[in-house]
This record gives C-alpha cells, structure tokens and sequence, in this order.
DNA sequence: CCCCGTTGTCGAAGCGCTTCGACGCTCTCA
DNA sequence: TGAGAGCGTCGAAGCGCTTCGACAACGGGG
C-alpha cells in the first residue's frame, strides 16, 4: 500500500478517456460503449482505484452513510441488540451504505451534528420509548429516518417491529390449545416497564387480552434479573396458584434462571409446568429442556429498517408503521404437555 | 431544519470575514484576535454552523471517522463485545472522531475499502485470533490500526488486552491463599480453542502454571454452554475428583449454568466448593452466590485502543503491545472458605 | 528614524469527485 | 439527400472546506 491513493484523474489518463467518462462508467449514469468501459475498469482494477469517500460526498450531496443509534441502557438484552447492529450493517452494505455509530451518551445533540455535517444521509434508530426524547428531532431532521420500536405517537415517522402484542397473544393461544386454564406471564424487569418501553407494554397487553378473550386466568408479572429474585417470583407463583400450569417468559436474561428455579422446586417442564419464551433462538435451543418459544426476528427487523430507509432516501413514501408477524416455534418445554 | 445547509461562506458574509478566517477561529491553526473570534462564534450559533464533513475530509485529508472491525463468532460473548464496542464510541468521540461499523461478513475487503476510500483514518480491530487472516492486511495498510487481543506475531502491529496469562494465574493464587490443593479451570467451547483464540488460550496456559507454580492440581477442561453439558461435565469433575474444592470458570455463558449444576449436585458455594469466575461484574454480582472474579475491563480496553490510534494519528510511536493487569475482587463464592 | 519581526486577516489555489451542457458522430426516415 | 434524433464523450464548473503565501498595521531596538 502507502503513497497517495490514485485517483480518478490516474485512472481517465491511464485509461486514455476524460475523468467525467471514468465516473460515468462507475455510476452508470450515462450510456458508455462496451468498449469503453472495459478499458476504464481494467485501468481501475490494475491501478487499484478506489474513489475518495469525502469527495464522493461533497460532490454529490450523497454520504453514503448512514448512522445506527444504539441506546444501552438497563435491562435491554445485549445480544438481541447486537443482533439487530449486525443485520443493519450487512443490509446497508448491500445497497452500497456504510454504518456510523452513534451511542446515545452523547444525546440528541450527537444525531444532529452527524446529520447536520452531512456525515451521514439517514438514520436508523434503536430501543425507541413510548415517550422518546430524540422523537421530536427527527421530526424536524432533514434527514430521514426509520426506528426499531414504537413510540406512543408515530405521526410523521417511520417505524419497525415485531408485533409484540401479537407475540404475546400467540403464546397464550399455544397454551390455550393445549388445555391450559391459569397461566402467567413472567415478563422484563420493572424498570423497563416504568420507563415506557413500548415491546415490554405491549407483550404485557397482548398476553393479558388473550388470557381474557380464550378464557384463561391470567397473571402478568415484572422479573428481575437475578438468580434470586426470579426464584423468589416462582416459588411464590407457585405457591399461591396451585392451578397454575403454564409459564410465558419475556426477559432473556431470566428465562435459564426460570429454570433453574423450577428444578430447585421440583417441577418437571413441560409435565408439571409448560414454559414459552419469547427469545432468540438460540437461547431457546441452549435451554434444557429446549424451549417453545417466539423469536425475536432481529435480522429482518434490521433488514426492514434499512429497506424501509432507503426507500425514503429515495423519495419514495413509505409507511408509518410496519408490523412484523411473529412465529413460534414449538420445542420440548409444551411438546409432551397433554393435559 | 430543512433547506440547504449553512455553509462557511454564509458564516464569514455573517461576521464580515473572510472564509478562511472562520476557519482559522474553528480549528485555532492560527492566531485570532479575541474580538474577530467572538463574532466569528457568534454567528456560527446564529447560523446553527455545522462543518461539512465530506469537504472537511477532502481539503484536509483527514475524515476524523476511525473504523471499528466487529467479528461475530460462535463462542464469543456478545455483551463483552458491546461494551467493547460502546467504550471505543465514546473514546473516539473525546477526539471528536465518530465510528464507522465494519463487520466481518466482508472479510479484508471491507477493510481495505474503507481504507482506501479514505473512509476512515484508522482501524480497531476486535477479537484477533492467534493466526488472523487480517493481520497481513494490515501490515501493508497505510492507515494504521490497533488490535484489541493478541495475533501469534505482533511485529508491525499495535495490540492491547487484558493480561488473561495472569488473569488465570492470579485465580490459582488467590484459591491457593485460601487453602486449597486441588483446582480446575472450566474454560471456553473446544472451538474457541481450536480456532487458535489468544486469550483462551492464554488463560489456559496461565492458570496451569500458576498451578503448578504453587504445587496444586490443577485440570483445565474446555465447556460448552448449554446447561446438559455443564452439568455433565461437573458431574464428571465432581465424580472423578473427590479432593476438588474450587473451580475456575472462564466462560460468561456457562457461568451460571455451573452454578445451577453444583446446586443440583447438592453443593454448596462457597462451602463445599469455590467458585472464581473470570467475566464482566455485572455478571458476577448477578449470580448467587455473588462470584469472586476477574473482570474483563472492556471499557478500559477500548479506551486504551482509541488512545494508541489516536497517538499513531498523530505520528507518534506506540509499543506493540500493551497489557492491562487484571484485579481480582472478592465476593461470595470464595470468601467464606476457611478450609 | 528606519528596519524588521509580529500579529491578524485576506485571497486564491486546490482536495477528488459529480454533473451539466455541448458537440461530433452515426442512423433513420421523409 | 438532408434534417433530426440519439448515442458516446468531453470540458468545465462547482461542492464546502483547509491551507499557503501575501500583506497591512503596529512596535521595539539599534
């Protein structure tokens, strides 16, 4: 490597032609002969040309980047948002986008500068709250937007997700049809649900409608984190509703303490208690026993939030909510249960 | 927001200077008489003057933007890496650069993309195995680049890591302070071994010399993470092992799976058996019993890795490698051990 | 009192690219 | 056979910024 970078006036001379044929072979904004072109990208692939990214974007008002904003904050599941961070970049790249990240300790203020400089030609944004504060900027951003989550009110904006209270509802409807009657939601962390995180609320809503609406009692409760905690939350569960049959479990952290706990109480899963996650897959898989669960599909949530983006980057409406239809996948934690 | 951006030019007509005062006042190259500067501040933030950062990059060669190369391979813990990842955001940032997001599903080329477009001025690379194919990239990149782990060969290259050689032994010693004779080391999955990973190994080979050092037995085994095998596998430990009283854990996922199958084994921490562990705090006082560990100072680690580029930026000489030295803090699962 | 070194400011030349308008061809159709 | 319509290519004008050299204005030392 080292010297200067060879540029597009290398390349025209190399090539015999005029540095605005050269960029007009790479764009394929204009007719080029086949003849040509050939001769163009030859001298690109031996010069090893790569065109400068700064001046890419000053001429073009195009960056070519666009910014992820992570959040990270308490009782969200590192993983899942990793997840998402991961599908985002490799969905950009595949429309020739590259990512900058953004963390939220920097604040609105972070999302302004980088859409202000031009650093970057959109956004995507993570771990939306009902009541979110960056809300409002992007109202006003010229730049455009796409979030991963609904805030309380999506007027103006763009967002993804699974359908959580959907999640929540197909859960009870596996339990309901396999005869259970009493069942209990065992959800996120009680900060989470303080602080307005829509996906908590919203599985916590669809589970409780669909006990209502199948006729099953149901019970929906916070859980911490800690080995400790959750086992107090099920011995007490257990202990006070002896007709108790079947577990959702909404928190991936806990969903291995959920079972350790169920062993130290001498519950069989699935003969004496069915349990259901709504985790990743993998998480699912790695339990003992593997559990019946709904994936959180972070990899097409990621891929929609970038399709969605550029769409709107490139002028098309696009709409205000999309909703992702949740599946579940049943494993050996509801398999057996023939109650 | 909306229209078009403001521009320098809109800010020098503004406070009645020339552009290249205004540029002058932004980045203090030269001397500005206090009145000039004040007006010329004043009007930025009338304006709402945001630089752009594509015509920055280009006039300046340097686009204040350092890359962060991100793997994604079985065995890694995921929350690790995202501190990582969020540490080194934040440190770029106190040297007012932002983060461009690289994958590993592009390989090299990605890396030598961004680089040569200019993209970037730098690169942090994560998780660097012992026989790295992106090493001798990096080697003949003009940009320079700094490795959080080790490769087999570090000559040419900048690295930083935690001392996990020591971080091993310095679990052996506190266990051997404490009396016991007989100890084992849970490490990572069997692949993360093969794949040739440094700090695996390295934690492998410091904990079997420190037990040796101070004449205990000691056993290292790899261990999967799904709760089936952890348990057999300390079932195995236990059976085979009457006079073993303490066990090392290297391995964020198995953790608490260990504890679950000790607990299921019917012993107790930290009476029966001590646990160290070698993970991030929030993982060890999440567990019960809260676990003596070594943790992983990912914050630490980034911010050091943004230092070193930041100091090869400026053309300054940095040594290849750089070590943090582990601390080991007590809490339940070895303290109570009087034995 | 003259010369020279400072200090503060300006103008202009790029940085490497995209894109617009122009222009010379070759075809086609009347 | 000549006008008109593409087609393929070129030159030049920026995009918004940094940085270099120039140059007034001012003071201090010989």
């Amino acid at each position: 490597m080292s010297g200067r970078a060879v540029t597009i006036t290398e390349v025209a001379r190399h090539a015999g032609v005029a540095v605005s044929t050269v960029s007009y072979v790479l764009s394929g904004k204009r007719a080029i002969s086949a003849d040509t072109r050939r001769r163009v990208l030859d001298s690109v692939r031996t010069l090893g040309y790569h065109p400068n990214a700064g001046a890419r974007a000053l001429a073009s008002r195009r960056a070519n980047v666009i910014a992820l904003v992570l959040p990270l904050r308490a009782g969200m599941h590192v993983p899942v948002l990793m997840q998402f961070a991961t599908s985002v970049v490799t969905a950009a790249r595949q429309y020739d986008h590259d990512v900058l990240l953004l963390t939220a300790d920097e604040g609105p203020d972070g999302i302004r500068r980088a859409a202000a400089s031009a650093l970057v030609d959109g956004l995507v944004l993570m771990d939306v709250e009902l009541h979110d504060t960056r809300v409002p900027l992007l109202r006003d951003l010229a730049e455009p937007s796409v979030l991963i989550g609904f805030p309380a009110d999506t007027s103006g904006l763009t967002c993804v997700d699974l359908d959580f209270a959907r999640a929540g509802a197909l859960c009870v409807e596996h339990l309901a049809q396999h005869g259970h009657r009493e069942v209990a939601l065992l959800g996120a962390p009680a900060v989470v649900y303080e602080r307005g995180t829509g996906f908590a609320r919203r599985t916590w809503e669809g589970f409780t409608e669909a006990a209502a609406a199948h006729g099953l009692t149901g019970v929906a409760l916070p859980c911490e984190e800690t080995f400790e905690q959750v086992a107090a939350v099920v011995g007490e569960l257990l202990d006070t509703r002896p007709d108790l049959t079947a577990l959702v479990v909404h928190n991936e952290a806990a969903v291995n303490h959920v079972l350790g706990a169920l062993r130290q109480h001498g519950r069989r899963v699935p003969q004496d208690i069915a349990v259901v996650a709504i985790c990743p897959d993998d998480i699912a898989e790695r339990s003992s026993p593997a559990l019946t669960s709904v994936l959180i599909p972070a990899e097409e949530v990621g891929r929609q939030a970038v399709r969605l983006l550029m769409d709107k980057l490139e002028g098309r409406t696009v709409p205000e909510g999309t909703l992702l239809q949740p599946r579940l996948t049943v494993r050996d934690s509801t398999a057996a249960s023939g109650r």
